[in-house]
DNA sequence: GTAGGGTTAG
């Protein structure tokens, strides 16, 4: 009789959702020994199924409560009729049917008095299942006082708090602060507490702990654990400097998995070491793992940063033929890299046609719309992903406001700026902050922005300063940049941008002697300007020059390639735009130094070796100089090619003469 | 009860 029909339970459920208290234990999804539950008058109760060994069909109370009015049997009686795992079940339903804090409490208060004492083993399980952190707290105080004796399940239970805490976003630190109680207690670590800690010690950087457990896993001859050595790895990754220690643990472990290579490659390219990343994907094929999904993503996201459309093209098809899961995220991936690999069209079309979306897939076309300067297009997508009932997100947010940045749009960027917070109760960051500045100062309402920064409420960062500065610069504020930078390197004294940008504004002022002792402070303190480089994907292989770059094989005949070049564009009508040098020299060698940019060596080279007509794509890791951007637009013209751009924050499409960005960037 | 992944202003 107790064998209650799914739809029975509907039902009831329906009826009693008025009721919160009642309803929340009806929702819960019970776990697989326990077949049914029911309400009843009122009352809860779990039935158990035939047992495992198929004795008795009938079920029993186990627990009967009046909601929050609680009667339950005892321990002790729970135990004599179903046993020790089964009691411990029943309890842990009735914690986990709590999917509030408070209810937590409530429950185990009633279990405490009812004679349950404190089955820990129950809470650190809710704990572990929970993704409340005060559920987590409440559990692992009760785990770490002093009077309870834990002989059973000593490491368990410490692995299910240290677990629980790793997974937190914040509060990392605290499975640390568990393991590091664990092993004063003499409680001795398993195999699954090290991935547990390693996990913690990655998410917080915390290289020193990371090492000591390293000890701790060779004393104990854990080093042979294949889960165990690929945290290890991924720890490494993820504390600074130490991606070699990473590859040492790699190279050394005597067996590995996809996940091994995965963690290895993810670490390359998370930390941008892109072509380090596509080179161990290349040794793992050869040594014949089969990468899965996430490797794959890591894969994808190295082309990404290296605009390496051909490759992730290739990639796309190895996916296709390999038969590799296409999740959302690899898709969302896929959308990543074709947008910034500047196929902008195949990321809509894939994202189109995808049949589940998160708010990632979303974001991900919307950045990649704004980078294309695409901002209208960029803002009916906004638009159609809050009709779809998509919630947006803060990133979402910094895509659409530097939409607007990158098309010139400061009214549309201010409204949603203030929506935010008015329609979305999303508390604008320094980031959108950040995206406002940009938008302001492209516009060229500098005044406004520097009294936008002034009422901003937090501390404008080193970015937004120098996006002032720049804007300062560009725009002939030229006292106020210098004493916007002076402030800055006043903060930051070992950053080498801000003299960088102190000494590109004494250049435009034309005092020389400040820039030269500019110049001398930065030698002396060792400093280097970070060099501009262009990077072009030529059969499947990633060609880098920077400015004047001889170090190709065939560097003469790329030279004559751009002398060629300047003689067409000058007949064309170009003239260098000589005022962005920055160096102290005179007109003619000025135009020399702008001739041996980085991207027209790359222009150059890709002339050469590519047939006519093929579309030309460059990646630059600075911004496209008033130069470059003015010589890109002839030579698209004169050798008909379309020339593809990625600078550092937005795509050019350069064709028949003219730009995408309608030289508005 | 075990590991590994994606989106973020200049």
């Amino acid at each position: 009789m107790l064998m209650v029909q799914k739809q029975k339970v509907e039902d009831k459920k329906r009826d009693l959702e008025k009721d919160v208290n009642v309803s929340d234990v009806a929702d819960f999804e019970p776990p697989r020994w326990i077949f049914c539950f029911r309400l009843m008058d009122q009352n809860v109760v779990v039935g158990y199924p035939s047992n495992p060994e198929g004795r008795s069909g009938s079920c029993r109370n186990v627990a009967v409560e009046r909601p929050w009015g609680m009667k339950m049997q005892s321990q002790t009686s729970l135990v004599r009729t179903f046993g020790k795992r089964e009691a411990e079940q029943s309890c842990l339903a009735l914690l986990q049917a709590c999917n509030t804090f408070e209810k937590l409490t409530q429950v185990h208060a009633h279990l405490l008095k009812s004679g349950l004492q404190n089955n820990l083993l129950v809470l650190t399980k809710f704990a572990s299942t929970s993704s409340d952190l005060n559920a987590i707290n409440y559990a692992s105080r009760i785990l770490l006082s002093p009077e309870v004796d834990t002989p059973l399940y000593d490491t368990f239970l410490y692995n299910t708090i240290v677990r629980a805490y790793a997974q937190t976003g914040d509060y990392k630190g605290r499975a640390v602060l568990v393991y590091n109680f664990m092993r004063e207690c003499g409680v001795l670590p398993n195999k699954f507490t090290y991935p547990f800690v390693l996990k913690a010690c990655a998410g917080i950087g915390d290289l020193n702990l990371g090492k000591s457990v390293h000890g701790s896993v060779l004393k104990f001859g854990f080093d042979n654990d294949v889960h165990v050595q690929n945290t290890m790895v991924h720890m490494y990754c993820c504390c600074e400097g130490n991606v070699e220690m990473a590859r040492k643990v790699f190279d050394e472990m005597p067996k590995d998995d996809s996940v091994t290579w995965s963690a290895m490659i993810g670490g390359y390219a998370r930390l941008g070491l892109s072509a380090d990343a596509i080179g161990l994907f290349r040794k793992m094929q050869t040594v014949g793992v089969r990468p899965d999904e996430i490797t794959m993503i890591s894969v994808l996201s190295a082309c990404t940063d290296l605009g390496a459309l051909e490759l992730g093209k290739w990639v796309e098809s190895y996916i296709q033929k390999e038969k590799v899961q296409k999740s959302v995220e690899l898709c969302n991936a896929l959308i990543d890299m074709f947008a910034k690999c500047g196929d902008i069209d195949r990321a809509l079309n894939l994202f189109t046609n995808m049949n589940e979306r998160t708010i990632v897939s979303w974001t991900s076309v919307i950045v990649g719309l704004a980078m294309h300067g695409r901002g209208l297009e960029t803002i009916s997508l906004f638009e159609e992903m809050i009709e779809a009932g998509m919630v947006p997100d803060y990133v979402v947010f910094i895509g659409l406001l530097s939409a607007c940045s990158h098309s010139g749009l400061v009214d549309k960027g201010k409204r949603y700026f203030d929506s935010m917070a008015e329609k979305y109760g999303i508390l604008p960051k320094i980031k959108h902050y950040g995206c406002m500045v940009d938008l302001l100062c492209r516009a060229g309402l500098v005044k406004e922005a520097l009294e936008f920064v002034q009422n901003m409420p937090m501390e404008p960062n080193q970015i937004i300063l120098r996006t002032l500065i720049n804007a300062c610069r560009a725009h002939g504020e030229l006292k106020l940049g210098e004493s916007i930078t002076e402030q800055l390197i006043r903060n930051e004294p070992m950053d080498e941008s801000s003299y960088v940008l102190l000494s590109n504004i004494y250049a435009k002022m034309l005092q020389w002697e400040k820039k030269t002792k500019i110049r001398e402070e930065m030698d002396e303190q060792g400093m280097r300007k970070i060099p501009g480089s262009t990077m072009i994907e030529i059969d499947n292989e990633m060609y880098e020059f920077v400015a004047g770059d001889k170090s190709h094989k065939e560097h003469k005949e790329i030279f004559e390639m751009m002398d060629e070049m300047g003689r067409e564009m000058k007949r064309a009508g170009y003239a260098a735009s000589t005022s962005e040098v920055m160096l102290d020299i005179n007109e003619e060698d000025k135009e020399d130094a702008l001739n041996r940019h980085s991207e027209k060596i790359a222009i150059a080279f890709a002339l050469l070796k590519t047939p006519p007509g093929t579309p030309i794509r460059l990646v630059k890791n600075l911004r496209v100089c008033a130069d470059c951007h003015s010589a890109t637009k002839f030579i698209s013209k004169i050798y008909n090619r379309e020339i593809v751009v990625r600078d550092r924050n937005r795509f050019h499409y350069f064709k028949d003469g003219l730009c995408s960005c309608k030289d508005f960037w």
